[in-house]
DNA sequence: GATGAGATACCAACTAGTCGGTATTTTGTT
DNA sequence: AACAAAATACCGACTAGTTGGTATCTCATC
């Protein structure tokens, strides 16, 4: 039962992390959303930081790193690529009707003034994730050509991403929703040639 | 001394609630930080919620719309307006060492899934801060052309700063910072002509 | 002495983390 | 294969402190 109880306890934090907010997560109600008892969650995890920084590595590789390298293995043309993440990223969204967010941007908004050591493995995330996308976009500028230097359109990109994400959060309306990703696409058009 | 303290809570408010958070600010610090006592919070304000609100209202007005009132009326071209603004916006943000960040966006992220009356007055605030934008780039689309649908600009256009307020936050580095206010200045350029 | 600004006292619910204890596996020895 | 010893998995009561909110008080000013 070992793992088991681990990774439901790491899956019940993501949850309650990503949709109440971090300071808003009890671990009694970590435990309690696993079927286990608070002695588990502190045989497993020194502490609620500890806790927050391995959640955080799960969500970031399945949920951020995992559906990039999907959406660039699937297409060579860098525009469709990265369209082709954005609509992915939309419909996730959609099926959870605007709730929750990005776990990253929610954590590093919430505690980046209050925890320096997560704040340092919030940075690391968002800085590999930045790297991980220059890096596919210089793998496949072939039939496209970027307007921007690789990095610096990686980070606008990110920032519109992750503000979008962030907007439609609140008005939680499905027709703005499309308008926001509607925007975001008709920025890649002029951002790349081709 | 009415007035006074109902002012100096609410400045309390605002800045525990921007270099804090929402859930992690409590009303006895919110008292303590004004030199009052809880009594005084509950006298002025029906409860936490209410609080919040006018914390919000007090906040954009002031360090919102008029900042980019401000930026509009010193600049007569649109991409010079916006170019002034975002140099306004970075050089505030570097005088709190990158703390803070933007408390509209902050507790949007905080209270959106949390809190169904307070969703909608921040979808409110949004929503006037982008109509104003609006207003602005048509009002001042003269010697410039956005290549874009007004709203539209305006939509990927406060995603961005919001996200670009998010990393900076995170990684709380000056010549990070700068690139990306860079970057952010690099998509004004290509998505405005002359 | 009435009114209202503000202070003080208090409450029930909740928090992260601790700790003593027990049930279950794993390991070492024969 | 048998069995003891040790390590691990897990429980739930407990602590010390914090929370939003209420109820009651004091005290200045009219």
């Amino acid at each position: 039962m070992k793992k088991q109880t681990q990774l439901k306890l790491l899956e019940s934090a993501e949850d309650l992390f990503w949709h109440k907010g971090h300071k808003a997560t009890s671990l009694d109600a970590v435990a309690r959303s696993a079927g286990q008892s608070k002695g588990a969650v502190f045989h497993y995890f020194r502490n609620k930081d500890d806790l927050t920084v391995l959640t955080l590595k799960k969500y970031v590789q399945e949920e951020l790193f995992k559906p990039l390298d999907d959406a660039f293995a699937q297409n060579s043309n860098v525009k469709e690529a990265l369209l082709f993440w954005a609509h992915d990223v939309y419909n996730r969204y959609g099926e959870k009707s605007y709730t929750g967010g990005c776990l990253l941007g929610n954590l590093a908004l919430e505690l980046s003034d209050q925890n320096e050591s997560i704040r340092l493995e919030l940075a690391k995330s968002f800085l590999e994730f930045e790297n991980l996308l220059v890096t596919h976009l210089k793998n496949s500028v072939g039939k496209a050509e970027i307007l921007m230097e690789p990095r610096q359109f990686a980070r606008i990109f990110i920032a519109a991403v992750q503000g979008i994400t962030l907007t439609i959060k609140v008005h939680k309306d499905k027709n703005r929703a499309a308008r926001e990703f509607q925007a975001l696409a008709e920025m890649i058009e002029r951002l790349i040639r081709g």
